[in-house]
DNA sequence: AAAATTCGCTTTGTCGGACAATTGGCACTT
DNA sequence: AAGTGCCAATTGTCCGACAAAGCGAATTTT
């Protein structure tokens, strides 16, 4: 026997579900469902809640209640949560980073339009400008990645990526900080992938994403971590500046 | 300025992902929350709701809260979801199980133990008895890449396949249901799988789980489906067989 | 008349208290 | 010691209330 506030959830989150709500549309005021529902107001506030949390409803600034398409930015980050939770290792990280870049920069050659490669040009000219800023640095490699995802066209492999991805920035970041010469290798790699993008040829994307990668672990045991200790919390937060994702 | 309810959540939640409160842990009452924050129950309530969705702290039929390891299955069926209303097309869950299928066999060559071999083994039994039961096939069908994936050893990995593969499975049934000789193909290609693991032959493995998949595909193209179709309302409901997940 | 301001209504966030149902633990019985 | 029944604790839900913040409309100002 599911209780009142899972009732309100539900019922609610099947409108959306199914299609008779749509993302935009306005969900009556809180006194509203109490009435459609007839349960107290209090018990439709904790359904809104669930609703909320799972990115099926959104309020803004404190009023106004609408359904909204679930932005995964929400979900990734409580799935990286999840992973560290876990204690997932680098190596784990690692190798899912292999499977997943590598598909997405092959993707990525078949369809990056010009839009997209002008934006990784963009990022490209960022990247060298702040070379010698570990921070900064890493901030713009992550915005390369998902660049890369974003030109493939596929949002479920941008999606499967994306947890994995938020949990990429800090490692990269420690990683420039103390590996010399780190952020050169990181922007040359960077530029021969958007080369090979320009290029459409898949396998040297392929090679030097490989290659990209590989640095990136080899960074992170020359800075004297075991690759197969949880990332547990060897950063501070997650990735304060991602702002863009 | 951060709500209240928000502050109770999200102080909490610290208390987890920094390791004071550990999986298992049991939280105090709601008695003891008002007490500790200092704010109403309703607010303490609706606290626990956002912990209780986020997959922190779980309850256990109407008592005792306790911290609990985020148990991927809620996120990932929630990012399924997520994925139908946005409407994703077949093409790209196609690609990326090409993406995450192929990488995860890979790392199953590689890792696979004799445990996990012998539950594939299980598994094909049962695959070969059902046959031309296309509902109990794409369910053992299911199984047979989430074993496959267990056997990486990589959570993330797992992790970042298992919002697609719960996308899988309804459209596998259809396939099964609708192309005739599909399901001896995919038993078929299963034991290559198998066998391509047990053998440590990285190359066959990814050779197969690739014609697998793209057996997949084609059979939902002669199913008469436009792989540019969202996968929206395919099905009526999400893997209701999938339990074992 | 157009723009700015003020006033009031609505809605949210929070609070305090209340009650039935269910559960856990404890004392009591066998 | 094991089983049983009672009491206290806890949860789910309800009711009513209030301050703060936003929105709209009426009003005032330019």
């Amino acid at each position: 026997m599911p209780s009142a506030y899972e009732m309100v959830a539900d019922a609610i989150e099947r409108e959306i579900t199914s299609g008779r709500l749509k993302p935009g549309d306005q969900i009556g005021t809180e006194a509203d469902l109490v009435r459609q529902f007839g349960v107290n107001r209090s018990t439709v506030r904790e359904g809104i809640r669930v609703l909320e949390q799972s990115g099926f409803v959104r309020r803004e600034t404190g009023r106004k209640l609408f359904v909204c398409v679930p932005r995964y930015r929400n979900l990734s980050s409580r799935m990286s949560r999840a992973m560290i939770i876990n204690e997932v290792t680098f190596r784990e990280l690692y190798e899912t980073a292999q499977v997943l870049e590598g598909g997405a920069v092959e993707a990525a050659v078949e369809r990056a339009t010009d839009d997209d490669i002008a934006a990784m040009e963009e990022n490209q000219l960022r990247a060298e400008s702040v070379v010698d800023d570990p921070i900064r640095l890493a901030d713009v490699d992550t915005e390369f990645h998902a660049l890369v995802a974003r030109s493939t066209r596929n949002r479920v492999l941008e999606l499967a990526r994306e947890p994995a991805a938020l949990l990429f920035f800090p490692t990269s970041e420690m990683i420039c900080r103390r590996v010399p010469q780190g952020g050169s290798r990181m922007v040359a790699a960077h530029r021969e992938i958007i080369d090979a993008i320009k290029a459409r040829d898949v396998e040297r994307a392929r090679t030097w994403m490989f290659r990209h990668v590989r640095d990136w672990k080899r960074g992170f045991e020359r800075a004297g971590r075991d690759i197969d200790e949880p990332v547990e919390r060897i950063f501070p937060k997650l990735s304060p500046g991602a702002s863009f994702l």
